[in-house]
DNA sequence: CGCAACTGTAATTGATATTATTACAGTACG
DNA sequence: CGTACTGTAATAATATCAATTACAGTTGCG
């Protein structure tokens, strides 16, 4: 899994938790405790994908243009860490000899895939509202 | 994900399709695509779980001492890979002020210890016999 | 206009993790 | 005893990840 997500996850929560839904990258990096070139990259990503508004120039930042409640982890993954769950070194090799070893790629490919499918079924019942409720429940506590 | 996870699960598919379910690591690494001393290193933590046994000396390998059927994908990622579904790195910090940012990585946690689980889920539908059957139907098709 | 405060993006450096390799002690078999 | 193995640690090579730097482009405002 992949850093970015987090990254992302937390900044939306964030932009959520601002009354006016903004904040600058040099305040989400200081809250995320990373670079503000690094927000930067993350956030026009979502973006793109369009969960937030960006301004340029003076008294910009990022704004989020979605109900927090309307976006859910399984679209941050798919944003920002599709592929991920599957390491990237590769067992076995297709031009073998062997039955296991030349059919093993494929085999472990499709177990990950159907894993990953699994995994952003789990995310796709999360939403950025829902993270921020439970923030709140765990300061009262 | 480890790749340690792919190398055990490999290895164990190799052993239950082998007459004997044995090999060295000599042969395990080949058909892996990997060094021998990583298979031992790997294969010595399935041995810790009961997986297999391993005979020193000459003529010596390793072998299965349960039936294919017998190990699901859980209890492989149990043993080589527990924990590595999150990643290292963290966001955030608890001594922070902001609420948000100090209860990032406690939600973030919980939300990966969930996601972790529901993984285990998955793979424990999934045992060494069943992968092996799918490398013979893709070999026939 | 011209400066200050931003984002967008790429390049570079530094840190860390991963994998391969080497080495050698210990064990078993014939 | 010699050969063929495992067990394990140390080292080296490589790849990945994150921080940092740098700078062009944009916007708001006096």
């Amino acid at each position: 899994m992949n850093s970015e997500f987090i990254i992302a996850v937390h900044s939306l929560v964030l932009l959520a938790h601002r009354p006016e839904g903004m904040a600058s990258s040099e305040e989400i990096a200081a809250n995320v405790c990373t670079h503000p070139a690094r927000v930067r990259k993350v956030l026009g990503c979502l973006r793109k994908e369009g969960f937030v508004a960006t301004r340029e120039g003076s008294g910009g930042g990022y704004k989020l243009t979605k109900e927090p409640s309307g976006i859910t982890l399984a679209d941050v993954y798919r944003a920002m860490a599709a592929g991920s769950l599957a390491p990237s070194w590769c067992s076995g090799n297709p031009d073998m000899d062997c039955m296991v070893g030349s059919n093993m790629q494929d085999v472990m490919n499709s177990v990950f895939c159907e894993a990953e499918r699994k995994l952003e079924g789990y995310f796709s019942e999360i939403t950025i509202g829902s993270m921020l409720s439970q923030i709140k429940e765990r300061q009262n506590a």
